[in-house]
DNA sequence: GAGAATGTAACCCATACTGTTATGATTTTT
DNA sequence: AAAAATCATAACAGTATGGGTTACATTCTC
């Protein structure tokens, strides 16, 4: 498949919003992201329903930080997003029974559940405020 | 999209060829795997081309180990199956030359790449003689 | 030469992210 | 009240990749 790009987008997206005084339209971000702005409504769901940011609606609305930079997490928008799968390998479950099956999986599931964690471990120790350049910090 | 399975199966694959006395048609295979002797050569190929397995024609032949298995890793299999990609997860290059985009995927790079060095290099330290059931060791 | 096997191309299918259009709902402005 | 701005969401097409299937060519043994 297409590599899903959600994650560093939605990250890209929530500091121009920061930096663009805490509020942008979708048009404005899907312009800053090359996209169209439904694509933003809807990666921004999942955030706007777990309570990061909060939607304006009519003139002059827009999307609004609902808390600091520093207070959300890159596993909280991995989350938001629905925490989607780290991997676009997996095991094969073809015949669960045969023993060979399953010590290549049990072997092959330990790396991977090692490394998910590894990474999953990692998102939740950089906040937003980690991210933004230091040209303009 | 459906996550890549082939490695795990060209395991338990190759694994059942050397249990089966080191010899096994496409067909045969399939069958173990549950699918169709084309999707076996088409995995095979790799390994082929690499020298891990031989392809014999005609009557009596079939994929034949052309190394003990405790001579092949799994990065072996990985590199021969074409090294894909283990992520589903990628970085965006909407814009290359905004900051913040190149602060967000710096950060997040180093994390996949990070993740993807050690699970390489946790496959080149099992070979497949290691994967074997204890039970029919 | 018959039959068994691999080699490979060509297609279709399923899935999931992405992009786009269309329509509706809500809110501000006038 | 009407108009405009903005989000909400459904619906559909595009794309890419692994997987499954069929078809046909090739090679090898007997």
């Amino acid at each position: 498949m297409t590599q899903d790009s959600r994650l560093s987008r939605m990250l890209h997206m929530l500091i121009h919003i920061d930096l663009h005084d805490g509020r942008a339209t979708s048009e404005t971000i899907a312009q800053m992201l090359g996209t169209n702005p439904v694509v933003v409504r809807r990666m921004m769901a999942g955030l706007r329903e777990q309570g990061y940011v909060e939607a304006v609606r009519g003139p002059h609305g827009g999307w609004k930080l609902a808390r600091d930079l520093a207070d959300i997490t890159v596993l909280d928008v991995h989350n938001a997003l629905g925490s989607p799968s780290l991997f676009a390998v997996g095991l094969a479950v073809d015949h669960p029974d045969c023993p060979v099956e399953r010590s290549v999986n049990a072997t092959l599931g330990e790396i991977f559940d090692d490394a998910e964690t590894r990474v999953t471990s990692r998102y939740g120790n950089i906040t937003l405020a980690d991210l933004i350049p230091d040209i303009k910090r």
